[in-house]
DNA sequence: TGTACATCAGTGAACGCGCGTTCACTGATGTAC
DNA sequence: TGTACATCAGTGAACGCGCGTTCACTGATGTAC
C-alpha cells in the first residue's frame, strides 16, 4: 500500500512504453495483421513469453495501441484549436490538425479508421476518445452561435423522424442550444473530413487531386460555409 | 487457334469462378489478410497446389477479387441511374445504389475502400473501374447542366493554383462544359459519400446516427444542393 | 538494521497450428496427321 | 475414323517459415517483522 514508485514500478512503466513504441513501429511496416508479439519481443531483445507479463494477449496490446491513437488524435485536434481566433478560422484549423496528425501517423490512422480487424472487437472505452474530434468541431460551432456568427442552414430537406430523434439526442448531450440543422450539417461535415482523409491516405485520390493540400484546404472552407459559418 | 470452347475450357472457366466465389466467401469471415489459398482449396475439395493452375500466387487471386469488386460496384451505380428521372432524384439514386451495394458486400467494400493491404500493390487497371462511381455522379451533373437545371456554387473561396490546375485537368477529361465550381464540389461530395459509408460500415456511427438510412438519405439531398442541383 | 518470506520479471523449451510455394508424378483431355 | 503425341489438371509429399500461448524454472527486487 505504498504510493511511492519502486524501481520495479518504474522499470515496468518504461518497458510497457517501449513495447507499445516498438509495436507502433511494426504497425507502420506490416499493418495491424502483421503485428506480432514475437517480433516485438525479438526487437526488444526479450523472449516472447516475457511480453505476457505486460499484456495478457496480442489483442490487449492492439487495444492499447488503438486507445493511444484515439487519444493522440483527439489531443491534436483539441490543442490546435485557438479559441481566440475567428470561428471559420478555428474550424479550418481543427480540420487541418486532424489531417496533419493522420498524415504523420498513417498506420495508426488506418488502425482506427480503416477496415475493422476481423475477429477483433474494440472495447467500449474507445467511444469516448473517438468523440473528441467531432466535439472539437461542435465546440467551434457553439462559440460561433453564441457570438451570433452562425447562419443556420435551411431546415429543408426535412429529416425523417428517426434522424430527427437521433439529432435531438445528440444535441441534448453535446449542444442543446444549437439549431438542429447546424448539428446535422456538422455530422455530414465530420464524415466528409474523414472520408477525404481516408481517400488521401489510402490512395483513392491518385490521378485526380493528389497532392491534396489545396483540395483539402478548399474543402474545409466549403464545408465551413455548409454548416453555416461566415466567410473568413 | 480454334475459337470453340472445349470441355477443358469450360471446366477451367467454371472452376476459376468457383475459386473466386469461395475466396469472396472467406473474405467475409476472415478479411483480406485471412484469405488463404489452402483454405479455399480445402473448401473446394482440392489440394492446395492445384490452385496454382488458376492463379500464379495469392496476390493474383486478391487482385482478381479487387477488380471484381470495383466492377460490381461500378455496374451497380451505373445501372441504378435512371436517365429519364429528374437530376436530383438521379443523384440520390446513384448514391443510394452505391450504399446498397456496399452494405450487401461489406467485405468487398472494405477490400477496395478500407486500409491498404501491407505489401500488396494494386495494379493500374483498378483505376479505370474505380472511376465509374464518380463518373456516374458527374454524368448526372452534365445532364442537369445541359438541361439548365444546375445552379453552380459560388466560385468563392477561390481554389489555389494547383487545385485549379487539377480541376482543369479533370474537367478536360470528363466534363469540359461544367463550371469548375460544380466539379470541385462534386469531388467533395464524392469523398463525403464514401466517408459516410466507411463510417457506417466500419462502426464509427454507432452511438450517433446508427441506423443510418435516414441520415444517409438526408445527406445525399444536402450534398445534391451543395453541388448545385435543384430541390427535388 | 537484518533476516525470512513473498512477489514479480524474465528464461527457454515446447505445443500445436496454418501458411505459401515447389516439384515430380499420374492420368485425362485435346490435336495433328 | 484412328492413332501418336502434346497439353493440361490435379495429386501428394515436402520445404521452411512464423505465429500465439503455456509452463516450470531461476534469480532479482520488494516487504513485514
Amino acid at each position: 500500500m505504498n504510493a511511492s514508485r519502486t524501481a520495479r514500478d518504474r522499470a515496468r512503466a518504461e518497458l510497457t512504453r517501449e513495447i507499445t513504441d516498438e509495436a507502433r513501429r511494426q504497425l507502420a511496416s506490416a499493418g495491424a495483421d502483421g503485428l506480432s508479439l514475437r517480433a516485438v519481443a525479438r526487437e526488444l531483445g526479450m523472449v516472447s513469453s516475457a511480453l505476457y507479463r505486460y499484456f495478457p494477449s496480442r489483442d490487449d496490446l492492439l487495444t492499447a495501441l488503438i486507445l493511444d491513437a484515439y487519444a493522440a488524435l483527439g489531443a491534436a485536434a483539441e490543442s490546435a484549436d485557438q479559441r481566440d481566433a475567428g470561428p471559420t478560422r478555428r474550424w479550418v484549423t481543427v480540420c487541418t490538425a486532424v489531417r496533419d496528425w493522420a498524415r504523420a501517423h498513417p498506420h495508426e490512422y488506418a488502425l482506427i479508421y480503416g477496415s475493422p480487424i476481423p475477429g477483433y472487437r474494440a472495447p467500449e472505452s474507445t467511444i469516448a476518445h473517438a468523440a473528441r474530434v467531432p466535439l472539437a468541431m461542435v465546440g467551434v460551432l457553439r462559440d460561433a452561435w453564441s457570438a451570433g456568427a452562425l447562419t443556420p442552414p435551411a431546415e429543408l430537406p426535412a429529416p425523417g423522424p428517426l434522424l430527427a430523434e437521433q439529432i435531438h439526442r445528440l444535441a441534448a448531450s453535446t449542444a442543446p442550444e444549437l439549431p438542429r440543422s447546424v448539428l446535422t450539417c456538422a455530422l455530414i461535415a465530420w464524415t466528409q473530413l474523414f472520408g477525404m482523409l481516408s481517400f488521401e491516405l489510402f490512395g483513392q485520390l491518385v490521378g485526380s487531386v493528389d497532392p491534396s493540400d489545396e483540395f483539402c484546404a478548399h474543402a474545409y472552407r466549403r464545408m465551413a460555409e455548409f454548416v453555416g459559418l461566415p466567410p473568413d
